[in-house]
DNA sequence: TTACAAACCAAGCGCTTGCTTGGTAGCGTA
DNA sequence: TACGCTACCAAGCAAGCGCTTGGTTTGTAA
């Protein structure tokens, strides 16, 4: 019954099986609701033997949220690598994000975003340590776009708005729906450089 | 040890004393990391109390759901009620949502957003119902935006984008810094209709 | 003063939870 | 063959959970 898809950024490793399924099940039902067994009988063990690659439920938690934003790091890293327009720069960020959002991670990342307080205190600070590369990454780029005239409005601020409107996305937006990816890339890039002249 | 602030629209009956003391608590901790125990000791009763007043703890978290919905459909309505220009509608209606979210029934709204999924399907229904009276508001302005050349893209989308912005809000806004409300809402409607002219 | 309902208490039941324990199967190495 | 290591199973413990129960206090009105 249980079909483990490998998925954000795991590798097909017990661990790694255990950690895409955890990371399926803590984002359909939530950290709180996802109980050890569940995660056991995903993966085709006994709830016992998780403890074995894992010390606690919370530490599975904590690996897939260090795992998946490192995955994403690197992967914004790559998508400003080698782009000078600082507007290409941006589009390149914005899609990214949404890849890892609605894309190949949305399952670990939407985990990020909702089961945060469920990590023990000295665990969130490593988080955020981490979350702190990718976000001057972001603030980088927008600051270029500023400095080229390209908008006017504070970097530290549109940062927030794109992010509040890239996290929401994966509360309504379908990839078999009329909008993919990129089309909804250049609208909220669009809501920060402003809409082209009409045609 | 409690001291039950009113917040949320509640009002200071033993009902409504329980319902602000649960909107806290479960923003803070979330739903499932409270116990009736915490809630009960928040409002000055024993845990087994709470029952004559709620049939179930989820049943707590319905009544806060539905009574934030509802205070805030009508601040909604009330802020559009009256109003000609459509980008004036809309400003009030972004305002009148920060107020919502970071404002005055920040706990409870907070709580509508992060914990949806902690509702039983029928109860999720009825807040779906209601929830759709109250972007039914929204889409009316944002069409009224459109047709009067305030902006190009499709409502529904920027409607959807709106909705991020603000929702992260709660993540981050701080209104003890130097943004304020009207300051937030004014740089939300430049990612609606543009930014002015350069002064 | 009596009557009655709403509000509450004290105790605890039954169940689920994360996690532990002691032991075993399989496999590569010497 | 013997060793040792990783991965796993079967069973169950202690704690915490939502909720129930039977009885008591408190406020209000006739």
């Amino acid at each position: 019954m249980a079909q483990p898809q490998i998925v954000n950024g795991m590798d097909d490793s017990p661990r790694g099986k255990l950690l895409s399924a955890a990371a399926r099940l803590f984002r359909a039902r939530g950290f709180d609701r996802t109980t050890v067994r569940d995660i056991a009988r995903e993966t085709g063990i006994q709830s016992g033997s998780l403890f074995h690659h894992f010390s606690s439920k919370e530490d599975i938690l904590f690996t897939v949220m260090m795992e998946v934003i490192r995955f994403n790091t690197a992967r914004l890293q790559e998508a400003v690598q080698g782009v000078a327009d600082p507007v290409a720069q941006l589009r390149g960020l914005i899609r990214a994000e949404l890849q890892s959002i609605v894309g190949d991670t949305a399952e670990a990342m939407t985990v990020l975003v909702y089961e945060w307080r469920c990590l023990a205190a000295e665990h969130q600070e490593q988080a955020l340590a981490a979350r702190a590369v990718y976000e001057r990454i972001w603030l980088d780029t927008l600051h270029a776009v500023r400095d080229a005239g390209g908008m006017r409005a504070d970097p530290v601020i549109v940062r927030r708005l794109i992010n509040g409107m890239t996290s929401w996305a994966s509360n309504w937006f379908d990839p078999a729906g009329p909008l993919d990816i990129d089309g909804l890339a250049e609208q909220i890039l669009h809501r920060v450089i402003g809409e082209p002249a009409s045609p």
